[in-house]
RNA sequence: GGGUGCGUGGCAGAGCGGUCAAAUGCAGCGGACUUAUAAUCCGCCACAGCCGGGAAGCUGUCGAGGGUUCGAAUCCCUCCGCACCCGCCA
């Protein structure tokens, strides 16, 4: 080309420079590179700095509320990644609901009190040889730990991007938390639903403790099984045979059990006889060894109600009883020793027929004689003392009731036995049942005047059928929660209440000079009352004297206390009482006037339907009279890529490479990315974690960025309030995809309402690798970059983009906390206010159905003609579509909305030119060509009129028009900063 | 041992009575672009068998096997596997 005289010729690259800088190129603050993990923090302080929990609490001040109320970890340790998972699941609905408009405050706690603190705080201090401190001294140790780990545990849950009233949590050591428990607790003994009993209990040796069902774990454990001759009164040489896996109970053994249904065999051994299950015989023989037994004849129950036999070391006779439900053909004789004091069933049958409740064992586990029989009935000396506890495997009380056993000639075979056995959770040992007089709560307690002991058949109205009623009008999600929490309850024992530690709170108990409990609602209120101004390490710190007189009722007319309890209650009892001790008594917690114990929302993992979810739904039910929740939230448990659950006890026994700690990941991934993680499973599930998946979960999270960061690039140079674009104006793409974006919205309110945060990840990943980034970014592309920036076409689509990333900010904040109120904080016009003070409305956008109809065409048309575009590329003929010109030959309803829309179409298939050919009959067809003319410099479409105007003989006419609009603005309007 | 839940392509995960061998994303393979640039766009992509190769087509496979139904990934039963909860065999 010729240079015109006069102008200035410039190197081509200079040229093409300069129409470089005509361009709206997108720019934009907003980094592609996310840096999570070293910015994540910087927000985090911004975050506090500026208040944010307390301005997005005021900002719904007045508005409805939606309470979720936290289930309390314990404070020890460091955030499991387990723990993150539930923590960011409860952000996820509290952030959503605030967004919605409702006043959604979230108040974490802590489980302070409890066993593996006082466990571990012993060790340190017995490491420091500081062991006989006292209870109040080993208290406040207890109390300095667990404080200690809120701080670490505090530091990590915030660092998740959780919002919440973190600087005043509430503390289950709390005094004001420890009185309202006691207050809670006066009301249940007032309701005498509290009872003391004798019980079989899970008995912890080393730890000295009765145990709950949550401290108890199931291990395999080698035991001794013997069977055991047990003499016919009055039938020399005739005898039952029994079978027991746990030999030191026999001195405890007051009766035997049988099944009515089976049949029996007497057979002759030598000079023997022997009873047995039938269907056992065979069994029973070759284990103890009776080569050509003699079949005498068969017995049934009838014959063995009459019977009596002889204690086979003990002086004393028992007799059989019918125990249908647990005596069975499986293993064993077909007769099950029973020893009231150390099985739950023996218990029952003990109850039923009269026996004693006999439990021959002390504290340290060691055989001792009892009360509960005459000594003379009772086991030979030489057992006295003898410890249960195993060492390396042996149980001297074993070995000695075997010893005993053989001397008399009873023991008829013993063998090493394999099976899961109980253990404490602590201390790993085998736990033993043992009957102790505990406190309990009466599960099948039935109110009313006449109310007293325990029932033996449940009434219509006990608690545990008002409970399972109660289950009834709670919402569980997913709903087999339901079938969980009511086999829970249907199936459990009256509640043992009683631990015999010092970490937790007193029972506010006193014992009269017989050893008489005393336990009165008015004393415990009393002792509430105490505890509230002084805190609780007074019940531990003043003598058994001082406290009598101080919690004494003034009209007291019962008998005198000599002695205080110094058992504490079980930790679930602690958290259970939160509807108490938190939410009726937090201001921005408290539900309505009638109910002030009641919230919305409990979320836990799974395992809580036994503890948290009953022990809450127990005690709110039996002190304030309902469950404190609408909705139960349940959610599986992580497991790692070989589908083994992670747990924490895994941890550090040497179970994982790497520590499985919530820390550990945000580390490596940043917050925002293991948010995104969570959400992306369905909870409801076993939730996979791994660094493959988690990895992969990282490109979505990439994508979303980048689209947030697409479009905030191109809204640089737009001002809403000038700039914005009516509804109706908007060009038809812009229109389209506001559409598409309203169906989306929809879609995505319906999943978090529904609380399927991994339908929302879904569908909004989908929205924005197709509809937007694949579609509708790269369409207008063109628009933004190459028109006049003023443009109403531009102007349309920013308008688009505009509402588009605002909405999308909306829609991803429950998720991407961080990622989110950054993008919002750029969008213009939203004067740097964070994405979590805001409301989330969503505006529909309804386009008319014949409208849609001609997109859907459209689309149509696209896919047609991509595929020629793509053949083309393939065959060389063209690079990228702007190089084509596409030229749809036929006719029909595809070729007329072609036509109607020839414009809109080309930008649809980012073609340069698009011929729709008339005349041609049949069907539809796309044929692609080398576009006509010669490419713009500037836009890089092919167009025939570049090089017709002189001054700018490289560009298309219409970016002619698009510089000089340019040159003229930024004489004018444009600050000096702008293109 | 009992209860509950789950089991879809290499991975995540839609689908929950026909339009489904099955959306979408990721991974993989092959291209394009260099004005979203450590980005963006396009195409292909489950496995096995049948058919002379290829294309097209057919058949079977949504843990396995049965059943209900005109029709099943979707409903029912049994089994297997995984997870959670419970129980602990006296």
């Amino acid at each position: 080309m010729t240079p015109k005289s006069g102008t200035v010729r410039l190197p081509l690259f200079w040229m093409h420079t300069d129409y470089k800088n005509t361009l709206n190129l997108p720019r934009t603050d907003f980094p592609m590179k996310a840096e999570l993990v070293r910015r994540e923090p910087e927000r985090l302080r911004k975050w506090e700095s500026s208040g944010l929990y307390r301005r997005a609490q005021a900002a719904r001040a007045g508005a409805q509320k939606f309470v979720l109320h936290d289930g309390p970890p314990f404070a020890n340790g460091d955030v499991h990644i387990g723990t993150a998972l539930n923590k960011i699941l409860k952000d996820f609905v509290v952030s959503y609901k605030r967004l919605r408009g409702f006043n959604a405050p979230y108040v974490p706690g802590w489980d302070c009190h409890g066993l593996p603190i006082e466990f571990k705080v012993a060790q340190e201090l017995r490491k420091t040889g500081q062991e006989g401190i006292g209870p109040a001294a080993l208290r406040s140790a207890c109390r300095a730990y667990a404080l200690k780990y809120i701080d670490v545990q505090r530091t990590q849950f915030k660092r998740l991007g959780v919002l919440g009233d973190w600087e005043n949590p509430y503390l289950t050591l709390n005094k004001e938390y420890e009185a309202a428990e006691l207050e809670l607790f006066a009301d249940l003994v007032e309701a005498g639903l509290v009872y003391r009993g004798k019980k079989p209990v899970y008995w912890s040796i080393p730890c000295r403790t009765a145990l709950a069902e949550a401290e108890v774990e199931y291990k395999d454990h080698v035991s001794q099984s013997v069977y055991v001759k047990f003499p016919l009164v009055g039938r020399p040489g005739v005898s039952v045979v029994i079978w027991t896996t746990t030999p030191w109970t026999l001195p405890a053994n007051l009766a035997v059990a049988y099944n009515s249904t089976f049949s029996y065999s007497l057979v002759r051994v030598g000079k023997e006889q022997f009873i047995v299950s039938a269907r056992l015989l065979g069994q029973v023989a070759e284990k103890c060894g009776w080569e050509g037994y003699e079949m005498v004849r068969s017995l049934d129950g009838g014959h063995l109600q009459e019977l009596e036999y002889q204690h086979p070391f003990c002086r004393r006779a028992g007799r059989f009883f019918a125990g249908d439900s647990f005596v069975d053909n499986a293993t064993g004789t077909g007769f099950v020793h029973v020893a009231p004091g150390h099985g739950l069933e023996d218990y029952q049958l003990g109850l039923k027929n009269g026996l004693p409740i006999y439990s021959p064992v002390d504290d340290d586990g060691r055989f001792a004689l009892t009360n509960d029989l005459p000594a003379e009935q009772q086991m030979p000396v030489e057992l006295v003392g003898k410890p249960i506890l195993e060492k390396n495997g042996r149980s001297e009380a074993n070995e000695a009731v075997m010893e005993l056993l053989r001397a008399k000639g009873a023991l008829l075979r013993q063998e090493d036995y394999l099976h899961s056995y109980p253990h404490c959770w602590r201390s790993k040992t085998p736990i033993i049942f043992r009957a102790m007089d505990q406190w309990f709560i009466e599960i099948d307690h039935v109110p009313g005047p006449n109310a007293q002991a325990p029932a033996a058949e449940p009434a219509a109205n006990s608690f545990r059928n008002r409970a399972l009623a109660e289950i009834e009008r709670v919402a569980w999600v997913p709903d087999w929660g339901k079938n969980r929490i009511q086999a829970a309850v249907s199936g459990r024992p009256d509640w043992c209440i009683s631990r015999q530690r010092t970490w937790g709170v007193p029972i506010p108990a006193f014992f009269d000079r017989d050893g008489r409990p005393i336990l009165d609602a008015r004393i415990v209120r009393n002792a509430a009352g105490l505890v509230r101004s002084v805190g609780s390490n007074a019940w531990f710190e003043k003598t058994d004297a001082e406290l009598w007189n101080l919690l004494k009722p003034a009209d007291w007319a019962g008998a005198e206390a000599v002695r205080k309890s110094n058992d504490t209650l079980d930790v679930w009892i602690d958290s259970g009482s939160s509807s108490r001790a938190v939410i009726a008594t937090r201001e921005e917690l408290r539900g309505e006037d009638q109910e002030p114990f009641h919230c919305q929302m409990y979320l836990e993992g799974s395992d809580q339907h036994r503890g948290w979810f009953q022990s809450s739904l127990l005690l709110s039910l039996a002190a304030n009279g309902a469950a404190p929740f609408d909705t139960v939230l349940t959610h599986g448990f992580m497991v790692d890529e070989d589908r083994q659950k992670i747990s924490k006890s895994r941890q550090g026994q040497g179970g994982y490479e790497k520590p499985q700690t919530s820390e550990a990941y945000i580390k490596k991934h940043g917050a925002d990315v293991i948010r995104l993680w969570v959400a992306s499973q369905d909870y409801r599930n076993d939730l996979l974690v791994s660094e493959k998946r988690i990895e992969k979960v990282g490109e979505t999270y990439r994508i979303l960025r980048n689209a947030l960061r697409y479009q905030l690039s191109n809204l640089y140079d737009f001002d809403p309030a000038r700039d914005m674009v009516a509804e109706d104006s908007l060009t038809p793409l812009d229109r389209w995809i506001l559409d598409e974006y309203s169906k989306l919205e929809q879609a995505v309110i319906k999943a978090y309402d529904a609380f399927e945060f991994h339908v929302v990840y879904q569908k909004v990943s989908q929205f924005v690798a197709v509809e937007l980034s694949a579609i509708y970014h790269d369409v207008v592309k063109d628009r933004l970059y190459t028109d006049p920036a003023n443009s109403p076409r531009r102007r349309s689509t920013q308008t688009a983009l505009h509402r588009l990333v605002n909405s999308l900010c909306k829609m991803l904040a429950p998720l991407l906390a961080f990622t989110a109120d950054e993008a919002w904080e750029l969008v213009p016009g939203n004067g740097g206010n964070s994405v979590h003070l805001v409301a989330w409305q969503p505006v529909e956008f309804a386009m008319a159905p014949d409208e849609r109809a001609t997109w859907s065409q459209m689309f149509e048309l696209r896919g047609m003609a991509l595929a020629e575009l793509e053949k083309a590329r393939q065959a060389k003929q063209v690079g990228k579509a702007l190089e084509a010109r596409a030229i749809l030959r036929g006719t029909g309803p595809l070729v007329e909305c072609a036509r109607a829309h020839a414009e809109s179409l080309r930008e649809l298939l980012n073609v340069s030119q698009l011929e729709v050919a008339s005349g041609k009959e049949g069907k539809p067809l796309f044929e692609v060509a080398k576009a006509d003319g010669a490419k713009c410099a500037r836009c890089w479409h092919w167009e025939t009129d570049v090089g017709a105007n002189a001054e700018h003989p490289t560009i298309c006419g219409r970016c002619v028009e698009a510089v000089k609009a340019s040159q003229n603005e930024s004489r004018s309007t444009r600050a000096p900063d702008t293109p």
